[in-house]
DNA sequence: CCTTGATCTCAAGTTCACTTGAGGTTGAAT
DNA sequence: ATTCAACCTCAAGTGAACTTGAGATCAAGG
């Protein structure tokens, strides 16, 4: 359908399984490249199909774009990625993924026990109950693991 | 502090860790409930402790308000739940839970094989590549279990 | 009574991750 | 040469989940 091997952005989008629209969003905010043809239309290296799986497998772990870009960035992005650029990120992913079925696994548990055992009160459960029973405490110690934790006390936009 | 065992809008605050906003936009939501003081000031029950605290933590895992509204409309909000009621909950909760940790145990396995057998190229990679080598199917099938997924082909907000 | 801190309401703003729409060009086929 | 789908840009809108700010009121101690 196409020369060599440069994509057009309908193939892209079939290919990717993404909008136009967010194609362009991840050109914009930096995290894909495309060149341009004379008359101005996007033109993507196959390497872009690479990355834009990459981003939706990491999105679907809850990466934010922003993380999403870090990761990103260590890779060549002209060149194609060799196997040592994939392993060490790999390596935090795997670092990510982990800690993240821990903790899911932790508050599954632990919701076990609080129906389990009959005392049911969340009043006493550490999977939901920062700081009631607790309350004298600082800010309502921090029960859950970070990767799961959203904004115990404070912060977060 | 209090008289019986209503509670002000500091001490929810306080001891769910929630901003006062936050607990504000949760009853419009209707998701808390909190009676009213002669002067028009918020009193709540103890049990807004425990919904908070649930609330924080189905958010953890994923939930959303809506979500989390359906769940909660299943307890009954004025009495204290019983044991009953909650053990309905937790099968959600479990399932729901299972289902993230397998979908996350599945992707890093996934992952630990592109890396692992070389093949590396996340062309042929399920984890990644919802489209590429098979770009002629329908959308791009499905490879993620869909507590994972978001947005394959196209749809949501 | 007065002050001070805690609350109240309501409208508007914020961030993230995109989508939608308007209005205009490109480029491949006929 | 014409046509028409595929692209383009840029501004504005969306939805979720809250926060911020302004301006006013409440409640409890001194």
């Amino acid at each position: 359908m196409n020369t060599h091997d440069l994509l057009t952005m309908g193939e892209v989008t079939r290919r990717s399984g993404y909008a136009a629209s967010a194609v362009r969003y991840y050109e914009s905010q930096g995290l894909i490249r495309a060149e341009r043809s004379s008359g101005g239309q996007r033109t993507f290296e196959r390497s872009v199909l690479r990355r834009l799986a990459f981003i939706r497998a990491a999105a679907n772990v809850g990466l934010s774009l922003d993380e999403i870009r870090t990761e990103l960035d260590c890779l060549p992005g002209d060149r194609t990625p060799t196997k040592a650029d994939w392993a060490r990120m790999s390596k935090h992913w795997r670092r990510r993924l982990e800690e993240q079925i821990h903790a899911l696994e932790r508050l599954r548990d632990n919701l076990d026990s609080c129906i389990g055992c009959g005392c049911l009160s969340l009043q006493r459960c550490r999977i939901s109950n920062p700081g009631d029973a607790a309350a004298a405490q600082s800010s309502g110690a921090a029960y859950l693991p970070k990767v799961l934790r959203r904004d115990p006390p404070r912060r977060r936009a």
